[in-house]
DNA sequence: AACAAAACCGAGTAATTTACTTGGTTTTAA
DNA sequence: TTAAAACCAAGTAAATTACTCGGTTTTGTT
């Protein structure tokens, strides 16, 4: 059940877009180098996150990627869905799709399947990009504070 | 974020148990029937139970597997934490185990992951065996009086 | 005692998926 | 004109998955 690198560098690297979210694009190479992720590999995920019209892309020099909206609007589960799929544990349970399994109505596993589901896309969806800025802010001042 | 079949069968398995606690040894061979699953694929995952203690085990002629406790004292957590390993959507979150990662105390993502690890944990653990049994009969009752 | 049913065990393997890299092209601000 | 950047398609090594195979051991039944 773990997330694969498209969905964790993903995060990582719309974090970053929503950290530096100012109207200026942000060049992939400085996003790569910021989180230590592969500029090449970022750039595959980042075409996957423009189709979903998670970000805008600006071509040539001076270009980059911004949040296609603000922050507080896009939350981890559009991320992760947009470069992973559904985050059904299994595939008779993935949303809006009919299931091949003519058993499905009396299937107990399935409902298990579908409560495991539920409960992973609400928590998703419940987290925005702000949210995650607010946490950070947190943390840092936090441990500023205690470390200092 | 699929749960692999390891998982999968080892619920249905475990379920399969369940609806034939008795106190008599059910072999491998009828539940890979039952559930249409690959009896030495089973085996397998067996052993894995077996060794987290979910399910006791009769060799010889007339063998078996039996559930070690009843079906309303086995979560479908136990289960498939013992196939599968932790539930964690990221490495660097998995229960009692240090992280090498030394951002850990400022990650922002890392708090995402303990999230959706915790949820995932919630949900499985608080579903027993016995309430599978329950789901089940309340399933084929409808569907038995909506088809009939 | 012999037989057969069953669990137990270790190793092997084909197919798939993952996590990238490579080698370009196109676009555009400076 | 140049260089920085996005865009694109294809390739690939390593890991994982989902099994199978060929046994050995145990034990109730006949």
């Amino acid at each position: 059940m773990r997330l694969s690198t498209r969905g964790r560098y993903g995060v990582k690297a719309m974090f970053d877009l929503a950290l530096n979210y100012s109207g200026e694009p942000v060049p992939l190479k400085s996003i790569a180098e910021r989180q230590g992720l592969s500029e090449a590999y970022l750039e595959q995920l980042m075409a996957g996150l423009r189709k979903a019209g998670l970000v805008k892309s600006v071509r040539g020099a001076q270009g980059g990627y911004v949040l296609s909206t603000s922050p507080d609007k896009i939350t981890v589960g559009e991320i992760i869905r947009s470069l992973e799929g559904s985050m059904a544990p299994v595939d008779c349970v993935i949303e809006n799709e009919e299931t091949d399994c003519e058993k499905a109505e009396y299937c107990v596993t399935r409902l298990v399947w579908e409560r495991i589901r539920d409960s992973i896309n609400q928590v998703v969806d419940s987290i925005t990009l702000q949210d995650m800025i607010d946490d950070y802010k947190r943390l840092h001042q936090r441990n500023a504070e205690k470390d200092g």
